[in-house]
DNA sequence: TTCAATTCCAAACGTATGTTTAAAACACCC
DNA sequence: GGGTGTTTTAAACATACGTTTGGAATTGAA
């Protein structure tokens, strides 16, 4: 046995360059030379590209919904003990950043992931998502709502959409923003340095006054 | 000559394609038989399909930065009448919505297409948006920093780009956008709606008090 | 060592893509 | 109405893709 096997090698590979080129302008060609393996191996042992996208998620996502489920519930949250939005994506933000990683900068590359999960028309994976981390995701959802009781469903809906829309896009979109903006010394800021600046942004964001009741 | 001409015909086609599925993972082939044009038209009239992108883009982002410039010099915006951070975004969002477009939804479908203008990693598109569009683009980051005078630097940018992410995202995630686009009456999709929950949840998230002061 | 199962590999397959070609069709002006 | 420049067309082109193949190499247990 190889210290790093081949199906690790190969999600290595494919996790970097889809975050980097996306998944429809990532080749297997790409994923098994960058991974020093053969062509065929990623339907070998994956089956298909699709399926090695799904694994690829599946990796980090496994972990990372456990260990959010887990944390959850130490804290004994619920309607009994109704947590502060900010704490609560407080304790989101920071799973992701102790996410442990195979590489330099893992926050950043799940976070593209996920956007691109979003953003890219891949209806395998929303499907393979929606199937297997609903739960997950359901439970978020019902601790933004024990974080924002004063909103609508509707407004809730929406500014939830909002605040998920600047995380995915913030950390998707970091190298060519920066590139236009040559402003690189404010946006080299570290991952834990951005998340930082985020949460009280989403907070207020949030929290602000609602504007439609319903 | 025709009531529309080809030209027109390929990107009102390209536009809506592009929108739905992406760049990449939308062939020439589809765009010409949905625009009921030979599939050699699109290299004839533009030259490439990279081309194409690039004049789909055009085709809105012209008359939009110049109304948007228009509106900000009829305003007098400026360092002797600073604007609210409100009456921005307000304006912004505004000539989205005010933009004619050949399709129902258009503000949508621009938003998505913006999204993914970012989103997908299309060298060329960004080459050619920033050397066009540079300096609407620097506008708006002037505005929004007047807006938002006890800002620091880092702190300014990267709130910025949570908003530009909550923005492209909500718009570049309304999953089935087939799906709106047939029953755009249905609430939950009124673009409208959803731009006025959207502004003040963004002054909200820009205007919180300064983590970081530098 | 032997043998069966697993893994790897070079090569090929079929398909879809963007692009080019050269001829046909069309439009318009003198 | 003939001639010229523009536009359309069907067909072919070269290339890149995901996937499959059949045999070679490797592995681990008996």
């Amino acid at each position: 046995m190889p210290q790093v096997d081949t199906v690790d090698k190969i999600l290595d590979a494919a996790e970097l360059l889809f975050a980097e080129k996306g998944f429809s302008e990532t080749s297997l060609r790409m994923i098994t030379s960058k991974a020093n393996v053969n062509l065929a191996a990623v339907n070998y042992h994956f089956g298909s590209k699709n399926a090695l996208i799904q694994a690829v998620f599946s990796r980090f996502l496994g972990p990372l919904s456990k260990s959010m489920e887990q944390a959850s519930f130490e804290n004994g949250w619920g309607k009994s003990k109704i947590p502060s939005l900010e704490d609560i994506l407080k304790l989101y933000t920071h799973s992701l950043l102790k996410l442990p990683s195979r590489h330099e900068n893992g926050v950043a590359i799940f976070m593209r992931l996920m956007g691109l999960a979003y953003t890219q028309s891949q209806g395998h994976l929303r499907r393979y998502l929606e199937q297997e981390y609903s739960k997950s995701f359901r439970l978020f959802l019902e601790l933004i709502k024990l974080g924002t009781p004063e909103l609508g469903v509707k407004e809730r809906f929406w500014r939830t959409q909002f605040t998920l829309g600047s995380i995915a896009f913030t950390m998707s979109s970091i190298q060519p923003l920066t590139e236009i903006l040559e402003n690189s010394k404010s946006a080299k800021g570290d991952p834990e340095e951005v998340v930082n600046l985020l949460v009280p942004y989403m907070v207020s964001g949030l929290m602000a006054p609602p504007v439609d009741v319903n």
